[in-house]
RNA sequence: GCCGACAUAGCUCAGCGGUAGAGCAGCUGUUUCGUAAACAGCAGGUCCUCGGUUCAAAUCCGAGUGUCGGCUCCA
């Protein structure tokens, strides 16, 4: 992100070099004004950076004001605002972050310009080391040593100033400090210098700052939203699951949750089914000895977890693929039995860092919804075809559109070159004849693998990775010698597709969560409607009604309390259930019942039998 | 793991050195109601755990556990 912006930043630093050289200091010009939406069509999102950036220096210069001696470490622009990292003597408070803000205000209120400089490295690097900005000495001398080794002399280099600060930068920025828009400090974290564990650990403030208020707004609107959907809140909230200390990183699952789960499942094993996949079960508890082979014990092994028995060592299985291996390596294979698709719903265990623990989207054991599929060479870009159409399909239950990216062979790989060529041929053949677009990411597959990640955008406009389908060359293949015998009756290796589609059905749940608000599409509503019964006579019949429903299948719940319907259709609706069914003296007697929806919509009466033949044939549609 | 914050009833939170509180949920009773909260009563807590300071600790200090915000989107 801040590459990109920096690249697009490039023609704005390059005219003002010329005029550097006119006059020594260039001022540069600040965005036009107007709603972000305009910046952004007008593919100015640099202009909006550049005023990121500026804000970060305002708050360098409050933070400086208020604590005299503060080290500066870096101050980017960021997706949706910009931080700056502080090395404090103290931890920073939440009343420390309005302190600061109120002195930024008095910063824009000012209208210092900002004002570019250019001086040799040497004075620079003086100028810094005077200031005791040990941190931008470090990054100048970073500077000059890539120099060193690209053989050219130490860069010339920038600072911009704007009233009593000034910050080694290098630009752009927006004229003065009067055209930053409205801004708003978010929150303060640790972060190391330069993300290194070892290195010292700086205070980084987070703000956010937009071209207007509206666009602040929606922002803050947006965020605010998300906590709201937050899928740890509305877990609990919606009787899906929880978490207990005595099992950090991994969901008990309710019987709601556990439903909901079973439903994704199910429907994945159908549309399996269909693709002739055949599902398999290995071990979770496997010898160290085969984490040996696969390469992971050297890579992966602290990550994994340990359990000892009788001298020897075993771990929780942190990934399915090995043990696919020795399914396909239990008889000899025919290239007349590929493809050959092993699906399974396989437990993993990953011993993530406990700081990085968080909900269901990082947790310390999960189920892949994985699968390993062998094809000859000459069946790879059918099959690659194939699940490109399992993508559309499956992410279409949930009114999802996936986009693709495609990552190709990196710098250090392993296999065969011309193999590489073909399946990365071959892949981009199989998107061409789907007519389906992709980002392509060169250099950025695995280092055994080409490989195709899918992303959805979620109803907040957030982006999530979602499925990855890898074409496995030699992993797989080579490491675990896997051959099939050709026409000729020669052993020929197979490629190994690995594929999940849903990836983690935990992370995939808390995505579907805070997409739907908790307000699940019918067919995967733990409860699919809720009969309410006005009365204690109508109790019976709501009973009936249930049935009825039940009987097509549907998942219904009778609200028999001696609540007020009032309090009966206002519970039903926190626990966002798609259809209320109020029953009172009118409806039984007409045998009707008249839904009215989760959104407040109220449907016109129909018969139980009709309804019951439409919410089914509903739920039977799948689709968000 | 590291930095910072937080941990009080099932949930949301108040109390911040002097015997533990509210709303919601729960239970019991009354109410039987027409599309987002009927009424009353009752019950509910090793104030996360362990240690320390103090006449006295939910409150102050230390350690542990868990949770939350982060830990290169690089001048």
């Amino acid at each position: 992100m801040a590459d990109k912006a920096n690249q697009a930043a490039a023609p704005i630093a390059g005219a003002a070099d010329e005029a550097v050289e006119a006059d020594e200091v260039e001022i540069l010009e600040a965005p036009a004004r107007g709603s972000v939406d305009e910046l952004l069509d007008a593919g100015a999102h640099d202009e909006l950076d550049a005023m990121r950036h500026s804000t970060a220096h305002v708050m360098a210069e409050a933070v400086l004001d208020l604590f005299p001696g503060t080290k500066l470490g870096i101050g980017p622009a960021i997706a949706d605002g910009f931080y700056y990292d502080f090395e404090l003597p103290r931890a920073l408070t939440p009343d420390d972050l309005s302190a600061i803000e109120a002195r930024m205000r008095e910063s824009v209120s000012a209208n210092h310009p900002f004002v570019r400089k250019e001086v040799p490295f040497d004075d620079g690097r003086a100028a810094v080391e005077g200031q005791g900005q040990g941190y931008k000495v470090e990054i100048l001398d970073d500077l000059a040593s890539k120099a060193k080794e690209a053989g050219e002399p130490s860069p010339t280099i920038t600072f911009y100033e704007h009233g009593p600060f000034s910050d080694l930068c290098r630009g752009p920025h927006v004229a003065s400090t009067g055209k930053i828009g409205p801004f708003k400090l978010l929150s303060v974290a640790g972060a190391y210098w330069r993300g290194d564990a070892k290195r010292p650990a700086l205070q980084r403030v987070y703000g956010t700052v937009w071209a207007g208020q509206e666009a602040l707004d929606a922002f803050l609107w947006r965020r605010a939203e998300a906590r709201k959907r937050d899928h740890r809140k509305l877990g609990v909230q919606l009787d899906l699951f929880s978490f207990h200390d005595v099992s950090p990183g991994a969901p008990f699952f309710h019987p709601k949750g556990q439903l909901l789960w079973r439903l994704l499942e199910g429907s994945m094993r159908e549309l399996q089914g269909r693709r002739g996949y055949l599902e398999v079960a290995t071990p979770i508890v496997v010898s160290e000895r085969l984490w040996r082979q696969s390469g992971h014990w050297d890579l992966y092994k602290e990550h994994m977890f340990l359990v000892e028995s009788e001298n020897q060592t075993f771990s929780l299985k942190p990934m399915n693929c090995p043990e696919s291996t020795f399914i396909y390596r239990s008889r000899k294979r025919s290239y007349r039995d590929l493809p050959l698709r092993y699906n399974e719903y396989g437990r993993l265990h990953r011993n993530e860092l406990s700081g990085a623990l968080s909900g269901l989207t990082r947790v310390r054991q999960f189920v892949q919804d994985d699968a390993h599929i062998y094809v000859r060479p000459d069946q790879l870009m059918a099959e690659i075809q194939a699940l490109l159409g399992e993508v559309r399909e499956a992410y279409g239950w949930f009114g999802l559109t996936p986009r693709f990216s495609f990552a190709t062979k990196p710098d250090k790989a392993i296999g065969d070159p011309a193999l590489w060529e073909r399946a990365e041929r071959l892949t981009m053949e199989a998107f061409a004849a789907s007519d389906i677009s992709y980002e392509l990411k060169p250099k950025d597959g695995t280092f055994y693998a080409p490989k195709i990640d899918i992303y959805i955008d979620d109803a907040l406009g957030r982006e999530w990775q979602m499925a990855t389908i890898q074409i496995d060359l030699t992993m797989l293949p080579e490491r675990f010698d896997l051959t099939y015998d050709d026409e000729t009756g020669e052993g020929v290796r197979p490629i190994a597709i690995h594929r999940a589609m849903y990836g983690s059905l935990e992370r995939f749940i808390g995505i579907l969560i805070e997409h739907f608000a908790g307000a699940f599409p019918l067919w995967i509503a733990p409860v699919q409607a809720i009969v309410i019964p006005i009365a204690d006579r109508h109790v019976e019949p709501a009973e009936e009604l249930a049935s009825v429903l039940r009987s097509r299948g549907l998942r219904v719940e009778v609200d028999g309390s001696n609540n007020r319907m009032q309090n009966k259709i206002r519970l039903a609706q926190e626990q966002k259930v798609p259809y209320m069914l109020v029953l009172g003296d009118r409806e039984i007697e007409a045998k009707t019942a008249a839904p009215r929806t989760r959104a407040g919509e109220q449907q016109p009466a129909e018969s139980w039998d009709s309804l019951a033949d439409r919410l089914a044939a509903e739920a039977a549609a799948r689709g968000g």
